[in-house]
DNA sequence: CAGTGGTCTAGACCACGAG
DNA sequence: TCGTGGTCTAGACCACTGC
């Protein structure tokens, strides 16, 4: 199976991409039916819905019923973000990692999460201060609240062994989530914990999950200068 | 068609969504054949499939030939960033987008960008400034470099109407790039183009694309004080 | 080598939504 | 309303890779 083989979906996709990136078929166009293409091509309508269900998944046609597919008028820009866990990122790169738990404590929801955390308004929440290192060097601050309905053994835990971030992976799955990336100044605590001058930029990353309805926890996690999230599109 | 039809490849997907998050497949743990699982939920092992390769493509699972499916032993936070056009994310927030074109000239690729760029090193790029805005507030900073082997026509271009973001969408699709987020700190320029106090952390963005083996642009767009980049997971 | 996922087929029915 | 994509089936062969 060759890439330029028309026979397979890849093969099909191949084509069907470089007709879109020649030109053949400009954006906004029509393209024709997938019983047309699976006739043009000799193969089954399935071979090519596959083919165009690919592209459409990644913006770059518009399939709609009865209206048939068109070419994107305004192909988004979608990247896959992987997001590791943070031992494994760190160890990836050929680092050993090491983290410390600056701070533990059950207290209430912070009035500023009441929004996104939306129940269990009364109840308090597991706090939590983590540095992570790499080669000893600072790598991450993170301060995370865990939800102890969603996850309640954790109120048992202490989290200096295995991290809070890969515990909850392995112990509380979620169904969805928010995820959100911007950027801080390091102000007085930030600065010391991740050995950075006083107002250095840092790029900060937060996440919300869900179980069903229920919230498990918040996250916000503060990389060392320097960092960056990478991907390919 | 509901979730909990277990003749659709939905259906089927949500129960063995249901069976990982009960744990009653443990993560690393082999789970049942797709011929097994077809018989189980009486379809075509294909409806099957299509639910297995979905979870496989969230990250949930991993397939093997011959060594068969798992539950994945660290399932990594994979999310999708839809980055779209400048002026579209603008609208789509209520409100009008309007660019400036600060600076457009012929120059030598600057160094920096030589082991990204690799080929053309000795013709000239158009590098471009250009500052947007959204309802006149200034949103977001952008350098480019096109290369003007990729995109010839952008020579006669002005770039004052459309933007050179949105012309290279519409004219010189890209087959592959990279992508990467990071923070800065404002400096002097960048303080005063986005009006921010000198220092503020600002979220970055740059992204390199070609189209094949020839490189096409490479952008920075460095963003208005607050901005987050936002998704679900 | 043989078991498992990957893919293709030919045909069918259905859901959606544009016209 | 009816054309188009969405999905399902039953069966088949193939490719990879662990045993």
């Amino acid at each position: 199976m060759s890439l330029s083989d028309t026979n397979s979906w890849k093969g099909i996709r191949t084509e069907l991409l470089r007709r879109i990136h020649d030109r053949i078929w400009q954006p906004g166009e029509q393209i024709p039916h997938e019983a047309d293409l699976a006739e043009e091509f000799g193969c089954a309508r399935t071979t090519v819905n596959r083919a165009l269900r690919d592209l459409a998944q990644s913006g770059l046609v518009v399939r709609k019923r009865r209206a048939g597919t068109r070419v994107a008028l305004n192909p988004p820009q979608r990247a896959t973000l992987t997001i590791p866990i943070i031992r494994e990122e760190i160890e990836a790169l050929g680092h050993t990692y090491r983290h410390s738990l600056l701070e533990r404590d059950l207290r209430p929801l912070p009035p500023v999460l009441h929004g996104a955390f939306q129940v269990t308004l009364g109840a308090d929440v597991l706090f939590l201060k983590t540095l992570h290192f790499a080669d000893d060097r600072p790598y991450a601050y993170e301060e995370r609240y865990i939800n102890l309905e969603a996850a309640p053994e954790a109120r048992d835990l202490a989290f200096d062994r295995i991290s809070a971030n890969e515990w909850l992976v392995h112990n509380a799955p979620y169904t969805h989530g928010d995820l959100s990336f911007f950027a801080v100044n390091a102000g007085d605590n930030l600065s010391r914990q991740l050995d950075a001058a006083e107002g250095t930029a840092l790029f900060a990353m937060e996440r919300i999950t869900w179980s069903a309805d229920l919230p498990i926890t918040h996250v916000r996690l503060i990389f060392a200068p320097g960092y960056r999230m990478r991907t390919e599109i």
